[in-house]
DNA sequence: ACCCTTTATGTAAATATTGACATATGGTAC
DNA sequence: GTACCATATGTCAATATTTACATAAAGGGT
């Protein structure tokens, strides 16, 4: 099984789906930590009906095309269960802003100045979308955000997730920007620290 | 060119290497944001070659098999120059652990709780390499570390990235098997902020 | 009528990436 | 001797992933 397989399984476990809405949740999200195309699901999906993970049932539709929706089985259920537990295997992390960083003694000043800037703000504006879903799962959730057997508390940490991933990656857009431009790195929030 | 071309040229524009150095860099150092195995080194480098980026001299060796070794030529590193000031093509990005909390309502929560602390032990573990890195370049580079025009300046930049990205990582770590285990997850070291 | 958009499901081609296979030199360990 | 390891360079097959091609129903706008 592929881990697509174990993103669309993360999906169905929640509720059931047709390829179409797999396809847009992966595109938001989910999407956040693993995303795939059409043309990926609907081919995934089929193994996973011949793996005998899923089954779907057509729904005939009058105002839309008809569409196949998928339902997990407890064979997929399982295996899902199962997947959670094992060790990730180690992807290499591949980031290509970090990438230009390490050639970006070579670059015009300004222009990587401005790259800097213009990353910091698309990591910014996804941590305040971030922080809107905190707070509105905060609110509408509360307390079964503590419940680890709630699939809610599973989406909260994975949102969590993301808000430190955004906020990270903003803060070091603005150390390098500020270093390009020669200024004073501004301050890391951090715990009261001695200043050399 | 692809985003594998440039992580060698960047590799290049610093000093002269082999396929086999530039393997050992892509594993060490470099692979922290960008990794590929020789298999694909190889063949990039002969394109990289056919583009007019850059050349390569044969160098005999007594106690080793000849090597070749491959230097960057201005074409190659002013399209390098212009790469890194380019937006980086957004890739999603693909992480196989927040998958896994995203699912992890479902797991057994002694087994998903050792996981989450396996995975905290290994983003420390990097963090502490990391962090000698980082003394060792302070120590030895000092004052030139705030010169954006020079190598090291770039190659402590993205230190710093791993260095945010792993303690978050680790913290993230944390907080989630903290969660699974119904303890008070351990505070996060941020500005003092009032609790509600 | 014709075009565009959303919903809906697929396939095909191209590229990227991994893992396995393959070969060769010279040194060291047993 | 032979087995193994680091150095050194490559190819090939299998996957994974992206981009483009393809079709279709229903509704809205012009």
């Amino acid at each position: 099984m592929t881990t697509l397989g174990y993103a669309i399984l993360g999906l169905l476990s929640r509720e059931e789906l047709s390829g179409y809405d797999l396809t847009r949740r992966m595109a938001g999200q989910v999407g956040y930590f693993w995303n795939a195309r059409h043309s990926q699901i609907y081919p995934e999906l089929a193994k996973l009906e011949d793996g005998g993970h899923v089954t779907h049932i057509v729904v005939e539709q009058t105002e839309r095309p008809d569409k196949k929706v998928y339902k997990i089985k407890a064979e997929g259920l399982d295996a899902l269960k199962e997947w959670v537990i094992q060790p990730p295997v180690s992807r290499p992390i591949r980031d290509e802003l970090t990438l230009k960083a390490y050639s970006v003694w070579l670059a015009d000043k300004e222009e990587a100045a401005r790259l800097f800037r213009e990353e910091e703000l698309r990591h910014e504006e996804q941590l305040n979308h971030y922080e809107e879903l905190r707070a509105w799962m905060e609110d509408e959730w509360g307390g079964d955000l503590a419940s680890p057997d709630d699939p809610r508390f599973a989406s909260y940490a994975t949102l969590r997730r993301g808000i430190g991933y955004e906020k990270e990656y903003a803060e070091w857009c603005r150390w390098v920007a500020d270093s390009i431009e020669r200024r004073q790195p501004s301050e890391k929030p951090e715990k009261s620290k001695s200043r050399r």
